[in-house]
This record gives C-alpha cells, sequence and structure tokens, in this order.
DNA sequence: CGTTGCGTTGAATAAGGTCAAATAGAGTGG
DNA sequence: CCACTCTATTTGACCTTATTCAACGCAACG
C-alpha cells in the first residue's frame, strides 16, 4: 500500500504535490527521534535502535475525527504515536460506549488485535496526529534477531496490562471526584514526561469523552471541574487546564473514606 | 498436609531424591496436558509443545487462601493455573483493595510483572491448587527458537488486555444487575469451555470478592442473586448457582438502557 | 454449643444520573 | 467583520440507584 517512497510510478506532475514526506522520514527514523526513550525503543542500545529503523519506515497521518482503525478491521500493524493525541472506544451491541484509553507520543496503539488478528476497538485521532506504522509481522521477525527488543516489547505490553488494571480500580472503588483527580494527575504525569507543562495543558477530549473513560457522566465531570476550581485546586477554561494545587488533588485521592 | 508424596527423606530415593512428585510431572508436561488447548501450549503443534515441555517442569501447590505472589515480590516466572482457583487483588496505599481477576485452569497468571520486573498485583489461591511454574526467561529463550510458542505467547498478552477493557467496560457503563448477569455468563462460559456444567457450578469466591471485582458492595451483590432468583433466572444456595435461564441473563445485558 | 465468618434483608441516605434550560465558543458564510 | 449556527459546557431541580448502617440467620468448626 503506501510504500515508505512516494508513488515512483508517477511523473514529476505530482511527485511533490504529493508530500515532502520522504525528506521528513528521514529526519525521524526511530533512532534520531526525540520519543525514543518513551516509545518502544526505550532502553535499546544506538546500534539495537538502528535495526528498529529498517522496521519502522512507514508513517501515517490521521486528521482529528478520522479513526486509525475500527473494532473488527483486520490487524496487522502497531501504531506508536508519533504526534498529536487518540483515543480508544469500545462500543457494545446495544450501543454503549466506552472511551478505553488516551494516547499521546510515544505510546504504543492496537496491541488489542494481536490476540484474534482482528481489532477489537475503534481508535480516533482527537487532533491532527501522526503515527509511526510498525508491521506487526516484521516485528516479531526482528524480535527474533534483537533479544532486547523482543524483551523491550513484552514489557510494553505488560504496562499496557498494568494500566488497564489501574483503570479498573479506579472505576471500581474510586468516587467521582477521585476519579478525575486521578484522571488529572495521570495525564499532568505524561505530559511532564514529554517535556510538556505539567501543571498546564490543553485537554484534547471533550467532557463527555472524559466521563465516558471514567464512567461518569458529562454533566458529572463538568460539576467537579467547578467544585475543583472553587477549591482553588485547579483552573478551568473550557479544554483549557491549569493545575494550581497538586498536593491537594493528591490528597483527594489518599482518603479510602 | 495433603502434600501428594511424603518428604524426601525415604531412603534410596536419592537419585529422584528430589521427590516423587516426578512421577506425576512426567504425566502431566504440557504435551499430555489435559488443558493444551485452553493454555499456552494452544494451537502449537506435537512437535512445538514437546519443546515446552522443557521448560514447564515445576509445579506448585498452594493451598487455600495462600499467595502465590505478592504486590511488589520480584518477578521471574508466569504461572498457569493446573488446579483450582485464584484470584488477582490491587491494594492501594490507603487501603482500598480491588480484585482484578479470577483466574481458572488453562489461564496464564503474572503478566503484570513483565514490565517493571515486580509483580504489581497479589495473586491468592481460592481453593487448594497447583500451578505449573514458567520460568520467563525461558520462555523468551524458547520463544526465540520456536517461533508458534512466541506467536501464541502475544497472543495470550494481548487476550488478557482486551479482557480488562471488557471489565473496564463492565464498570464504566453498566448497572448492578447487568454486571451481576455479565459475571455470571462469563463464568459459565469458562467452566464451559473446560468440560464443566456451564449451568451449574460452585463459586469460589465470596459474595465482597465478587462485589470487589464488580465495583459494587457485598450486599448489592447479595440482593441482586435474591432478585434473580425471584425471577427465576438462577437458583443460587450459598456459593452454588444453578442458572436456570441463560437467555433471560442475556437479555440483561443487551438493553442500553 | 458457642464462636466466627459469610450471607441476607430492611430502612435511611448519599452520590450520581436524568432532564431541562441557559450560556459560551468555534467555525461558517455572507 | 459580523451575524448565525452548531456543538460543547455549565448549572439547577429532581429522581434513581446503589451504599451505608444495622440486625439477623445460617453453617462450619473447634
Amino acid at each position: 500500500m503506501n510504500q515508505q517512497n512516494p508513488q515512483t510510478g508517477r511523473a514529476g506532475s505530482d511527485a511533490s504535490s504529493h508530500r515532502t514526506i520522504n525528506i521528513h522520514q528521514l529526519k525521524t527514523v526511530c533512532s534520531s527521534c526525540s520519543l525514543r526513550e518513551l516509545c518502544l525503543p526505550m532502553g535499546l542500545s544506538q546500534e539495537e535502535v538502528e535495526y528498529l529503523d529498517q522496521l519502522v519506515y512507514t508513517r501515517k497521518r490521521i486528521k482529528r475525527g478520522e479513526n486509525l482503525y475500527r473494532a473488527g478491521d483486520p490487524f496487522g500493524s502497531l501504531y506508536a504515536v508519533r504526534s498529536g493525541f487518540f483515543k480508544s472506544n469500545l462500543i457494545l451491541e446495544d450501543g454503549r460506549d466506552q472511551v478505553t484509553g488516551f494516547h499521546m507520543p510515544g505510546e504504543i496503539m492496537g496491541l488489542d488485535g494481536i490476540g484474534t488478528d482482528d481489532h477489537t476497538c475503534n481508535t480516533t485521532a482527537l487532533e491532527d496526529s501522526e503515527v509511526c506504522v510498525i508491521p506487526f509481522a516484521r516485528l516479531e521477525e526482528l524480535g527474533h534477531q534483537v533479544r532486547n527488543l523482543q524483551k523491550q516489547f513484552h514489557k510494553v505490553m505488560s504496562r499496557e496490562i498494568v494500566r488497564d488494571q489501574g483503570v479498573m480500580m479506579l472505576l471500581g472503588t474510586m468516587r467521582a471526584e477521585e476519579r478525575l483527580a486521578a484522571f488529572l494527575l495521570n495525564l499532568s504525569q505524561r505530559f511532564n514526561a514529554r517535556g510538556y507543562s505539567h501543571t498546564e495543558f490543553h485537554l484534547r477530549m471533550t467532557r463527555e469523552e472524559i466521563g465516558s473513560y471514567l464512567g461518569l457522566k458529562l454533566e458529572t465531570v463538568s460539576r467537579i471541574f467547578s467544585k475543583f476550581q472553587e477549591e482553588g485546586l485547579v483552573s478551568v477554561q473550557q479544554k483549557h487546564i491549569r493545575i494550581l494545587d497538586t498536593d491537594g488533588l493528591k490528597r483527594m485521592l489518599g482518603q479510602a473514606d
């Protein structure tokens, strides 16, 4: 399909019209990617990462609102967020819908598809985004040659399991305020790890999507944002969030009840 | 106690001074294990499974109430349930506790530990049980030689992710009755896959553990069992469950609200 | 045969959900 | 640039669901 080089068959007419991406691609192989320490290559040696460069050569732009894949699509690749922001959600036969995760740069998407060779959730860009395509068969292949890559991949999957269990904990035991506090702290920490401010950021998702993820209704999310604001914990202006009292938010979590 | 063999002190057994278990072990290598099609070897060829036999040679008995591992324990092995029944749970600093899963024969436990080299949850036997110990370093090693084992292992991890996302869905969008109906149907289906009755079984866990898993209080679980019984969906006597109307339970799930 | 842990049931309460209305922004087309 | 539209958000009033608190029953066990 979308080869790494632009349709070589075409004459000059739209050679460039098609995208300058090639050049861009050269700059963004794993070995020189700024997300290297957050993404699949985490912990690999320079030499090992260079192997990865052969594997991850296709990138794909997804516009805001578009799906990267849908439940039921055949699984072929994993995707690393290169830039932008995604959500994943599940839809039940009866129409119920639950956001199962938000994904930011460096995070791997599509792990759900390995088990059945079909994706089991939908993944949608919440802003114009770009992903690195990791053909899974080739990842397994390469893992075979680069032992540390194999190990690293296992760790990525395991961490995803642990993350999901954390969400189960949140949904199973926490009250609405605690859930939202935990959510904000989690975002804060992840932005921080990517070199962004951990006290001030832009929410890419709607109140409804936050609510869906946290098992709450959008009105409840809105009310709690207002409450946190009254209490001086955060400042909220639509999607712009400023955390004023990180410790205060943390304290919300500590109290079993 | 119910050790299948007396302690190794027995004379003459020096060569196999190591335990009469050996005999037992021979009978229960993966290649001749009745759980073969449910467990890690699923889908592997006879020859491939025989490789696994070199790997999985230790088994371990865990008595009811004992932990297989605890959060924070160093991770070294995965465990396949050979017989019995387990639960996993997470405990937050503030004491909150959530059951994150129940495990029955053929299921793999310990995947949470790969990411950090420490277990992140506790896993406890709910009845006297036995597990097959799968040293993880050797599994990675062997996966390197037996490609299909590698693939199979990846599928196991991926399915665990999908399972967890199903639980997120349950906790995030379902009402109490739906949660319990889904829980019963899930158990039913898993018992069925193992050759047990799918309409009649024994719950190994308490109402509190069910509630913890489903994000409900034990009283709520109890009330809903009573309600289901009144409605003729199930017959409940303490931990003994008989499902009288599977379709009725399924119908509970279909209705978005 | 009392103790202990687990399960059931009832009544009161609180946390979130539902419904409805008002407001605020972002994007669009004139 | 402005009016208009559409969607997201906020807020209030009321309602439903599950929790809390408390009492009691049951079965297993020493």
